[in-house]
DNA sequence: CATGTCGGATACAGTCGCGTATCTGAAGAC
DNA sequence: GTCTTCAGATACGCGACTGTATCCGACATG
């Protein structure tokens, strides 16, 4: 699909771990594009092998099997998200920092992203790894809520069940909407960004309702 | 899984189209098993009539194709989905409608329907069928959305893209819930029903907020 | 009751994907 | 420069899944 790799470019020495580590990448890439084509199941290790540029040696050589590889991909989009979500809620302040973070969730995350949770999801029956890589987004996802939300209205997490709850319901109305993405069913971001005013309305009672 | 149907029982005479019928109900159920644990490219034919107790031979003289399957499977549930909310919202008034409503889909809807939605969602850059379905589905649910508003509200739709809008909302509400409980996340009820209720309300501008 | 019809079972051949075992050439060590 | 190591390629055997072709027996129709 892309330049042929396997054509060694003598203008670019490599290390052992650059090459491997660019491997690793090239796969997840493509797993990435051939899971949000086909499913998990769906996709077979040739056909992602093959749009990276590789063949099945180069596979076996990364990751122990095609679970191990959804697990390794999920945390590394998860970390990206969080990676590009985090300066543009930095940059902006009071309620443009949710604007901010719905404007790109809206038009600049790939729905994508949100099938490795439903694969993840079914995944979980079977290799308890699946579960821990669940958990561990659904308690970062909410740190990061709560911390935006302390950090936009200055007023410190509560701490308690309610902060789930409303952490909670940021999570469904940004997991839906991506959903209907997927759909392609356009969302409105006014709609949206109310949306997320209304989940965090009732759990800020020192704000105002306009 | 179940008792043999291919044991012929001599209480229970049936005409031929009773009997397919039947077959086909019980593959049916079958396949959403197994979709949901598996995934639609990861559910073997074999296995959903496995399940369901026939062999592959049934499967063939009733579909053409897994994904002719797939469709009537999501209509089939898309139906049963409203048929099981109609009497629900009917029987309550007012705001009540949206708390049995809402009551049904946490508690009672199994999470497995939404992943149809995934997976049609894959299967529509293949088969033009599948984006019929997902657009029927759209327009139905939104169709049921104002619908239920109007009738709650004694309000009548806008008719114009702002109900679009408002019914895009309270369908990511719902459908990033079911997600939330596909990933064995709770959903609080009441942030629930306050969620739909805050899409609903810049909607109305008749009514008040509480 | 005799015969045609057809839903579903069985048999079979072809394809595909997986995992392992083995090989190769370039990076790293000395 | 030689030797070792290892990322990635190649080869192979195996099992699983698919679709079709054929068969069987119960319903249907006269």
């Amino acid at each position: 699909m892309v330049d042929a790799p396997g054509g060694r470019d003598m203008t670019t020495r490599r290390t052992r771990a650059e090459q491997q580590e660019e491997t690793r990448r090239r796969l997840l890439d493509a797993a990435s594009a051939v899971f949000a084509e086909s499913g998990f199941e769906g996709a077979s290790i040739d056909a992602i092998t093959q749009r990276a540029g590789y063949t099945r040696g180069a596979f076996y050589s990364n990751f122990a099997s095609k679970a191990e590889l959804l697990i390794a991909l999920s945390e590394q989009r998860m970390a990206a998200m969080r990676a590009e979500l985090l300066p543009r809620v930095a940059d902006a302040t009071g309620d443009a920092q949710f604007e901010a973070a719905a404007d790109w969730l809206l038009t600049q995350s790939p729905p994508t992203e949100l099938l490795l949770l439903v694969e993840l999801g079914r995944l979980r029956d079977r290799s308890p790894e699946a579960d821990d890589v669940i958990e561990r987004f659904v308690t970062t996802a909410r740190g990061f809520i709560t911390d935006t939300i302390a950090n936009a209205t200055a007023l410190s997490p509560r701490g308690d069940d309610r902060d789930d709850a409303m952490t909670g319901a940021i999570l469904a109305v940004v997991m839906g909407a991506q959903l209907l993405r997927h759909l392609d069913v356009s969302v409105d971001p006014t709609t949206f960004s109310a949306l997320l005013a209304a989940a965090i309305a009732p759990h800020d009672t020192h704000r105002a309702q306009p």
